[in-house]
This record gives structure tokens, sequence and C-alpha cells, in this order.
DNA sequence: TCTGGGGTCCTAGGACCC
DNA sequence: TCTGGGGTCCTAGGACCC
């Protein structure tokens, strides 16, 4: 489930097959659940993050160079690697992820992202007892291409699928053999990129290193709507404390803080209001206590009572590395000190368990907490938590 | 009748991804 | 009663400059 229990996100393929779509709300699909006994789950991102970690470290065993793409994909440089059967490194990848971590992982290999995310689409649909499948060659490119359907190609989503169908392109090879001026001129450079990808030209950059994040957004629906300001403060003071933490992580700063709030507008029968407002920073900053301040002072000027709200969240945005801050000449703020008192709530929190220390004004209870009933435990990474095994 | 040409920066909105 | 969260990139258009 998505966050609040609220959205079916992820399914098995015996959930989809009765009937659960991608993204279908709890409270619709509750019949389709008790009746066939579906095993629920809600988001656990702790137990998700760490087995992530653990997938990534073995793959990055296998090649030299290994770019992290999301918590569950990674691409995999094959480049001057001494194996002439490409198919066998796939299946000792696998083999090995899923010796190791139980996790089951399909493998794409192509001459290009585009064509290597199409690959291990193929793998998983029609090659699923080997789950590994390499575009050699030209022939089995073209059997991959006309396989899949514009809407599964990787870049394209339902608009551009609706435009590409619309003009007669069906299948991905369909799309490969569209002029150039075409794509350039519906689908911008971006699908441009694409098609040349689609050619076997590779054409989207490797990022080895993980970027710096340039926005950083902190936001949830709360699990019982929220009507005093007092509640909104305790819970964007708690997620401008998450993000603060985030941009630590990234070694960065944020010149600007943006706060938004919003009603709940499923719920016609309330009245709807909803507003932004991005404060600027006079000096960037990480410090959370700071960060606070302007994120309540952005509140102060958007938040009206009278409200049933559903969530608000925060952006820090203009986002720069720590070491390269334009300081202002009248700053009052003793920056030094900021940054060793951060360094030492993060250890403390590291060591002892996220939001041992706090700030009051972040509150003790979370009254406005997500719903989450079905969690399964931190088997990874809590030793309360930890798996029982009967021998 | 007829009104230049060349830039930058910013923002909103639209497309995509997981 | 009940509907997730977090990102990126590109473009057009407006405001400004000389």
């Amino acid at each position: 489930m998505s966050n609040n229990d609220g959205c079916a996100i992820a399914r098995s393929e015996e959930a989809k097959a009765v009937g659960i779509e991608m993204g279908a709300p709890e409270y619709l699909i509750r019949d389709l659940i008790n009746t066939n006994n579906v095993a629920v789950f809600s988001s656990n991102y702790t137990l998700y993050g760490d087995m992530s970690e653990r997938v990534m470290k073995l793959l990055a065993s296998f090649v030299p160079r290994l770019e992290l793409y999301s918590i569950d994909e990674a691409f995999l440089d094959m480049h001057d690697l001494p194996y002439t059967n490409l198919l066998e490194l796939g299946m000792n990848i696998r083999n090995t992820v899923q010796h190791f971590t139980g996790i089951p992982v399909t493998v794409g290999i192509a001459p290009t992202k585009t064509l290597a995310k199409l690959a291990n689409r193929f793998a998983k649909k029609k090659r699923r007892d080997v789950g590994v499948h390499w575009l050699a060659n030209d022939e089995l490119i073209e059997e991959a291409l006309k396989a899949t359907a514009v809407g599964d190609v990787w870049g394209i989503g339902p608009q551009y699928a609706k435009m590409l169908k619309a003009k007669g392109f069906n299948t991905a090879y369909d799309v490969s053999k569209a002029p150039d001026d075409f794509i350039l001129e519906q689908m911008t450079v971006v699908g441009h990129r694409l098609l040349n990808e689609l050619k076997g030209t590779p054409s989207i950059e490797w990022e080895f290193e993980r970027p710096r994040k340039k926005n950083i957004c902190t936001s949830r629906s709360f699990g019982t709507l929220v009507e005093t300001k007092e509640l909104m403060i305790e819970a964007l003071t708690n997620y401008v404390s998450i993000n603060a933490g985030k941009l630590r992580k990234d070694k960065s700063c944020a010149k600007s803080v943006h706060v938004f709030v919003q009603t709940n507008p499923y719920r016609t029968q309330d009245t709807q209001y909803s507003a932004t407002i991005t404060v600027q920073l006079p000096v960037a900053s990480n410090t959370t206590n700071e960060l606070i301040k302007y994120a309540k002072y952005g509140l102060d000027v958007i938040f009206k009572p009278g409200f049933k709200y559903l969530k608000c969240g925060v952006i820090t945005m203009d986002i720069v590395p720590e070491e390269q801050i334009q300081y202002g000449m009248f700053d009052q703020v003793n920056r030094g000190r900021n940054k060793t008192v951060m360094n030492a709530l993060d250890k403390v929190n590291r060591a002892f368990g996220k939001d041992t220390v706090r700030f009051a004004v972040q509150g003790y209870e979370k009254r406005y907490k997500l719903k989450a009933a079905y969690l399964s435990k931190r088997y990874t990474t809590n030793f309360d938590e930890i798996l029982t095994i009967k021998i």
C-alpha cells in the first residue's frame, strides 16, 4: 500500500489476476481483498532501503561501474568485460542475488539503457524461467521491439502513448522507424534521445556518481484531517526536520523554503482551500531550527482557520553545496556553532534511533500520524523486530 | 500598408520516471 | 469514512537588457 494505506501501489501476479489495479484506492478494492484473501502490507521503507542496499552491493561486485537508478533498479556498465557470453553473466547475477538476499531479479542486456529496460521487461514477461534476456544481435532487438507496446517503452508515458497510437505507431518497433523531425516536433529533444536509444545509439548519459538533489520535498497526508494551527505546526516542523536531515546527508544547503497546505479535494462537501508560499533565506542553510523558523513564518502567512486540512509539506529549493555558501555581510547567525550542533544531533540520532533528539516544536505524540495497519517488521535493521527462526 | 535584432533570466506548466 | 510521495527535464512566454 501507499502511505496511509491509501492505494495499492505494488501487486503480486496473483493480486493482478483478481483485478487489483495499480493505484486503486483501498476502499474500492476492499471486497476484492477480502473475498480473495489477498495479503496486504503497509509501506516499510526501512526494510526496503536495507534490502535494496544489499542487492546493490551484490550487483556492484560484478562490474567496474554501476549506476543506482532507483530503489529497485540499477544499470550495470558491461563494457570491456572479459566475457563473451553475457547471458551467462546475467544468470550468474540473478542467481547470486537470489542466493544471498532471496530477492528475485531480472536482467536485461542491450547496447543502450532504453533497450536494456526493454530487454528486462521481455525477460520478466517472456523468459520468466530464465529471468535474463540479452539483445545480442539485430534480430533479437527487432523481436523485442515488436513485442513491446509503445506505452511500455521507458520514457513514453500515457500522453505520448496516446499521441503515438493516434498517429499509427503501435509498437516500440514502429517508433524506432519514425522520422526524426516528427519525433523532435512532437516529443522534443527528450523524445529524440529516446528514438536514438531504440535504434541502438546510446544517448542517455551514465550517472555513476549520485548527483546532489536540486529540490527536496517532504510531505504527507494526515491520518485524520487537521483543523488546528497548533497541530499543523507540529506536522510541518516534523517534515522540515526530516527535510533538513536529507539536506545534511547530501551536504547541501537550501536558499529557499516552499511551504504548502491543502484540504481534501475528494471531499467535495467540504470547503476547499490550498495555498503555497516560498520564503527566501538570507543565507542558505541546512540547520533544522533555522529552516523551521522560516517554514513557520510561511505557515503563518498561508494558514487559515476553519478548514479541514488533508496535508501539508515543505520543499527546500535553490539548493547549493554546503561548501559553496554565499554568506551575508550582516549575517548574525553563528553558523559554525549550528553545524556543530547539527552534527551532534545527527550522530546521536544515528546511534540511538531517529527522533532521540528533537526540537520541542516538533511535539511528541504525532497526533496527525499516518495509518499503517499492516506493517511488516523491520527484520534487518531493528533488534526488536528481528526474524525468529524455529528449528 | 508598413515598426529590428539579439540576448538573459525566471516561472508555470507539461511531460516523464520510480 | 476512505484516494501516496518524491523526483527530473524541457519549453513557451513574459519581463527585462542593449
